[in-house]
DNA sequence: TCGATTTATACTCAGGTTGAGCATAAGTAA
DNA sequence: TTACTTATGCTCAACCTGAGTATAAATCGA
């Protein structure tokens, strides 16, 4: 993209470029376990293997907004958290051609997660498992909600692993945990999200006091309905309290 | 990437795709501040001005790939610590035509960083000014080491404190403070480069602490020579200290 | 040669954070 | 009313961090 190339009177326009798309990694919490949205492959190459949803990124169309219309059609969500993930370049990932692709992050709460799952047939909700193997985490494997394995095409099995490091390693300084809640939440459900992404358990009350402590969080007043037991008290993010 | 487009015949290769390029982030240490190496650009289009060292993506070349020929190619230097940094993609970066780029950061011990610098011509280093602001830091500017802005090209400027930011991020869980060190180096330099990337002063003794029992760090049993005064352990890097 | 000077390294202590356990509160169901 | 279960609050020991002080090891100048 510099001098010698320009020098020399070079037209990229010329040269074989590689394609370049989006794929996203939709994420929430489904009985309590880490999930990730797949699409069934219906087209000849790799047909019947699980996919990410993804799609080309146009001449004028910036990334961001490639993520976001792919997002909207290939899996029918209206609004989500989107973070740019990592970039994909294996000259050989996609059998077809030379594809580049731009991974992206997306947290849906766990209504929004079981929305989506609902409208698409070609859909399906793939259990994250992880060991746990330190903060890194190791090889990520897919499977069904009953534990059959899923297999995934091309590269898309390094994309998700990477979103789940990504994911671990944001859990504790940013808000990546609370964009897989509902507005109003509970200490407890905010604790089992974090076990969840962690793979770990984690410690209750110093847990709570760190939460409580970080003033992340406010009170609505309003508490949880519909329990058996002791109802515990609804909280919401509170954006003001991150600086 | 997925069915629509291939159930109505799409052919990708008929579509104008963005040209796909890779940016450097070359970093090392230079007079005891973070630093990054620039080209001057002398083509028509923002000449004058300030670039990273970059170059279109190979059709058949992998994008980590083509981060190392323009380390080679365009910044003449033979190893560097490569890793993946975010892919701009704004429509507008550049101005000739719609150019997608990932960006690259390189670590650079101090010395590398120097004979780079002899080597070309058109060649600066441009000491990053980043206000501490807290942990993410506030926008970044460049100069040169008499204290001379640098006017740089395109959307570079955003490049340049992303990776700031994510040096910065990665300074207490990875090894990234090792990459801008000699093999060989005492507990004072690794200090003075942890302050440099945080942009502010740590504590001497909590963070030898630190530094000691985090078990990265080996002795070498040899010592500083040529000191005024007593002279310091020599450490390396001590990978097996890692997990 | 000896003391002044300067930096490296080691040690101690107070304050804050974390993990763990126990006590009390607040609901439902029998 | 009592049993049961979960939420919340409190305490304590272990650990980590920031800060200060003391000692060690080198050079330099008188």
């Amino acid at each position: 993209m510099t001098e010698p190339e320009f020098l020399a009177g070079y037209d990229p326009a010329a040269y074989d470029r590689p394609a370049l798309a989006v794929d996203l990694v939709l994420m929430g919490i489904r009985a309590g376990r880490l999930a990730a949205l797949l699409l069934r492959r219906s087209q000849q190459q790799q047909a019947g293997l699980w996919a990410l949803p993804g799609g080309f990124v146009g001449i004028a169309e910036t990334l961001d907004a490639a993520a976001e219309r792919v997002l909207h059609d290939k899996a029918g969500i209206g609004r989500a958290r989107l973070e740019q993930l990592y970039t994909f370049g294996a000259v050989d990932r996609d059998p077809r051609m030379r594809i580049v692709s731009v991974a992206y992050l997306a947290l849906l709460p766990e209504a929004a997660f079981a929305e989506a799952l609902a409208g698409g047939a070609a859909l399906t909700a793939a259990m994250l498992v992880v060991p746990w193997a330190g903060e890194a985490g190791g090889p990520v494997s897919a499977e069904t909600e009953d534990g059959a394995p899923l297999a995934l095409a091309f590269d898309h099995v390094d994309i998700l692993a990477l979103a789940v490091k990504r994911l671990r390693g944001k859990l504790d300084y940013t808000d990546v945990g609370f964009a897989l809640l509902p507005e109003h939440f509970t200490l407890r459900q905010l604790q089992d999200v974090h076990a969840a992404i962690r793979g770990a358990p984690l410690n209750k009350s110093a847990f709570r006091r760190r939460m409580r402590d970080r003033g992340w969080i406010a009170l609505t007043g309003a508490r949880e309905a519909g329990t058996a037991f002791r109802p515990a008290e609804l909280f919401r993010f509170d954006r003001s309290g991150q600086f």
